[in-house]
DNA sequence: CCTTGATCTGGAGCGCGCTCCAGGTGGCAC
DNA sequence: GTGCCACCTGGAGCGCGCTCCAGATCAAGG
């Protein structure tokens, strides 16, 4: 299994090193190996995860949700609240689609007046 | 024209009475008439003006472009711009309702995956 | 070896967007 | 008048999610 840097894997995944750093602090990222003098060494299992990561703060996911995610995952007899925290997670995510579009549309009207305006303006 | 009460206007808009203050020291907010003893007192057009705020952060504009559209405001020849910031936000919304979405189909994919090691797990 | 750049640690600091506080004033009901 | 609650001001504080720093160590090339 081939192994990453913490540079390189700050490269693939988009977080910074000190945020790795602070993520593995946090408890969000464990275990992760080191080499004998100490430098952690990542594998492609660790990218997988942080790609979890990314996407559940990407979508908003406040970090303490993100820790109870990571805690359950230590323990294989979780399933049904992993299910249920991403369950409410995902729909949460419905409902800021929902508001994001709903808004969207009234900023659209917005543009949409004063457009009007501009060009009431220019028929000098 | 009716007057609002900083309280009344709180209970209306969804602002603290602190967000309120705040938004107007920072200046997304101006020309809040006062009471002869210095209490505010809100119109229509500062409701309006406030829905426009609430339209703007709820769709996670940052409060340094909302001063920008503010400054904006307050001078009549700059409709384009207006046009201009609102349409560039627009996009951005757009932008993360594509990123939301995308996200979210993971996130199901992820759903689905424990969901079927669940059922297989309840075969006993 | 020695250099050089990547990485290590613990802890302080930051930017955003509010939120809270102390101490004082306003204004309406009684 | 007198309560009493709403509201005033300036400024400090907070929660989140990083981000930066100092000073030390590691690892690979020459």
């Amino acid at each position: 299994m081939p192994t990453y840097s913490p540079g390189e894997i700050a490269d693939k995944t988009g977080f910074s090193l000190d945020t790795l750093r602070y993520y593995e602090r946090i408890g969000l990222l464990d275990d992760i190996a080191r080499t004998p003098g100490g430098q952690r060494v990542f594998d492609d299992d660790d990218i997988a995860w942080l790609g979890i990561l990314r996407c559940l703060r990407n979508t908003g996911m406040p970090i303490a949700q993100m820790r109870r995610y990571a805690d359950l995952t230590r323990d294989e007899r979780t399933m049904r609240e992993r299910v249920e925290l991403l369950e409410e997670h995902d729909r949460e995510i419905g409902r800021r689609l929902a508001e994001l579009a709903e808004q969207r549309e009234h900023i659209r009207g917005k543009i949409r007046y004063y457009r009007s305006l501009d060009t009431a303006g220019e028929q000098e």
